[in-house]
DNA sequence: TGCATAGGGGATAAAATTATCCCTATGCAA
DNA sequence: TTGCATAGGGATAATTTTATCCCCTATGCA
């Protein structure tokens, strides 16, 4: 989410959800900070597939899309609480439809993505 | 979707739907198939900014994740069709869910994805 | 023979995304 | 004084994802 050097293309309203949610832990993000789960060590502690570095990032990301805000507390140690806006709210309803959907078919998407053509042959 | 060095993280739905929805074009292609695009010829007018070839590709994803199904018809000059199998049907609604919310907010977004940090000068 | 059609796919380059490493700062406890 | 917890961030490497290039199939027709 730099500079692109391949134009973005925003056709229509698919591609630009795109530009918002596409990133490997965003949706878990928002997710989690519906749940409650406010600093950013408790979503490191959701999240653990995924560095601290990186969830900065993605966090970062998504408060510039206004999807979140980010309160910081001027203490020692660092507090820090994201909570989401409305328009993150309103968002809540389709990444829930998207994980409901992944959790009715979760037996079938793990074989179906686990079920590499055979050839992955390594050791 | 290759061979990852990076282990799979399967952990919730919203892991599995990602394996298989996460490709710039793939939930583009799933809506024109339903729309009633069903030969790659037809898809590539739908999606210019995507070259050919990776649209075979992410197509072949989503058959091998069995979202859609290709008939070949034995003819010259070839004839492909694809069209969404049951289980690809099913993620329709949530497809549109996204593109709705998108489209609900579309000016909101293109402004916000458009606001780069203003320091992009580059001539 | 040459071209058009409709579709495929290997090899490789480029771009974008993620991960890793290391360093900053504060105040308190050992 | 070192260590820990909390949070942040630059630089760079690794990985994954997309894009580009070029060539191939087969038939019918000029």
């Amino acid at each position: 989410m730099k500079n692109r050097k391949i134009p973005l293309n925003l056709n229509c309203g698919l591609d630009l959800v795109g530009e918002v949610l596409y990133g490997k832990w965003k949706m878990r993000l928002l997710w989690f900070i519906k749940q409650g789960h406010k600093r950013p060590s408790e979503l490191q502690r959701q999240i653990p597939d995924a560095s601290r570095r990186v969830l900065n990032v993605q966090l970062k990301e998504l408060e510039d899309h206004a999807l979140i805000s980010k309160v910081v507390y001027p203490v020692v140690p660092p507090k820090v609480e994201y909570s989401l806006t409305e328009f993150g709210e309103s968002l809540i309803p389709v990444i829930g439809a998207i994980g409901e959907w992944g959790d009715r078919n979760e037996a079938r998407l793990r074989s179906l993505i686990l079920a590499k053509p055979v050839l992955d042959g390594e050791a």
